[in-house]
DNA sequence: TGATCGTAGATTGTCGACAGAATGCGATCG
DNA sequence: CGATCGCATTCTGTCGACAATCTACGATCA
């Protein structure tokens, strides 16, 4: 969140990045969650993943409410971490949030005439990512990231972030691999692009945005919400 | 958030809600920002807090790190928590994040039917606060969480409740009283019924998109976005 | 044999303490 | 007289400890 700001453009001093504890917990405990080594309704207890990573509880703890407010991770009854319950059943919850972040940012992306030349080198990833489905599905999701970074609303990209992790480990519980078929994606992210630019250009951004819907829900149809939202 | 569950339908047993004090502080410190007791900027030492409260930092400690989490609390370079600088030209974000999440909440009722009856009684409330700015501001601001409400999304209710609090923020620190001016607002939010009732009927949640989506940013002519986001 | 109760262990909530870093004030030097 | 340096104080980050609560296992009883 804070990267200890580094004005040094030179570079000649080293960053002196004195990471905290809480914030090196809360990135490790986070990495274990969303590379599936812990999975939903396990329990977190403070105590061994503070004795884990050798340092004291109170980090652990002001990183498991971290955790806890960005979604990933929830206190049971009986007071007690847990990894958040997230299952099929709430990706379609998750995806609508998704897809509601995806197109505030295209259209202010539109609005404000931003430009999107820098989506080209995520296609380009996409292109060199056929038939590896684990990098297509990292390209895929560096290209809706970078979308939503375009748009230069910090804090629709903060809980974009918040939500891609929800997203992870729900699909992680769920045994779904790929999130949608990797077939296409180089012609449908095209097609985005076209699309956006068209807006740009017209000021008009309905048809783009009805485009990314077909796109995000499309990539679904796996789940219960397979009406464009009209 | 998690409010001791109490299954008690009787009643018989008082309900044993030992809040923790991380709850409490968390509760007690969010009030006073959202009630205007503490301005963006001004420094939060947990010590004090701790002290004022008459508990240890550590509750303090995770209180703030959740507040941090919601953004209306956030740790300045040097560590140190002060209340967030948000400000009138961090309004625009804000308002575009919370329209983004009113619209998904109308086209989720729309697409799923649901029962929009419990709108009728605040309405009525903002009838009886005709004339009371403050009472008519609360009124409009249940009638649009209650919206929110009724699309049973529960992520995207938290995250509402966390968008509004840090407007409210936003617009105490920068001396604006009343959110929109006070006039029509029964008008207004009858007719936005009447299009939410009338897309039930037919399935098509266009037209009372974007009649919220003018009534929102209506509201906010003083600010840099009047478009109505094509 | 099965269910209930009780106790031992584990785990959390909270506290006070200590070291390191930051802040602010005063002394010193130009 | 003004700017810089140094020191004292304050505050934060982290730790270990203690009590209260919860869990799980085993003993007791019907």
């Amino acid at each position: 969140m804070n990267d200890a700001v580094t004005d040094d453009a030179t570079g000649i001093f080293e960053s002196i990045t004195t990471t905290s504890l809480v914030d090196r917990a809360h990135g490790q405990i986070r990495a274990l969650i969303v590379a599936g080594k812990l999975r939903p309704g396990e329990p977190l207890k403070d105590s061994v993943l503070a004795e884990q990573m050798g340092i004291s509880r109170s980090p652990v703890r002001e990183a498991l409410r971290r955790l806890e407010q960005s979604g990933l991770v929830e206190k049971s009854a009986n007071r007690s971490y847990r990894i958040s319950l997230l299952a099929a059943e709430d990706i379609p919850e998750l995806a609508s949030l998704r897809l509601a972040d995806e197109t505030l940012a295209v259209r202010t992306i539109v609005q404000h005439r931003y430009s999107i030349d820098s989506l080209a080198e995520h296609v380009a990833q996409l292109t060199a990512a056929t038939g590896d489905p684990a990098a297509a599905a990292a390209a895929d999701a560096a290209f809706h990231r970078a979308v939503v970074g375009l748009a230069r609303l910090p804090r629709l990209a903060a809980r974009y972030d918040d939500l891609t992790d929800q997203i992870r480990l729900a699909l992680l519980a769920s045994d779904i691999e790929t999130w949608g078929r990797g077939e296409m994606l180089v012609e449908n992210h095209t097609m985005l692009v076209d699309a956006l630019t068209e807006a740009l250009e017209t000021g008009d951004a309905r048809r783009v945005v009805r485009m990314w819907e077909v796109h995000v829900l499309g990539g679904m149809t796996a789940f219960d919400i397979l009406d464009p939202l009209s």
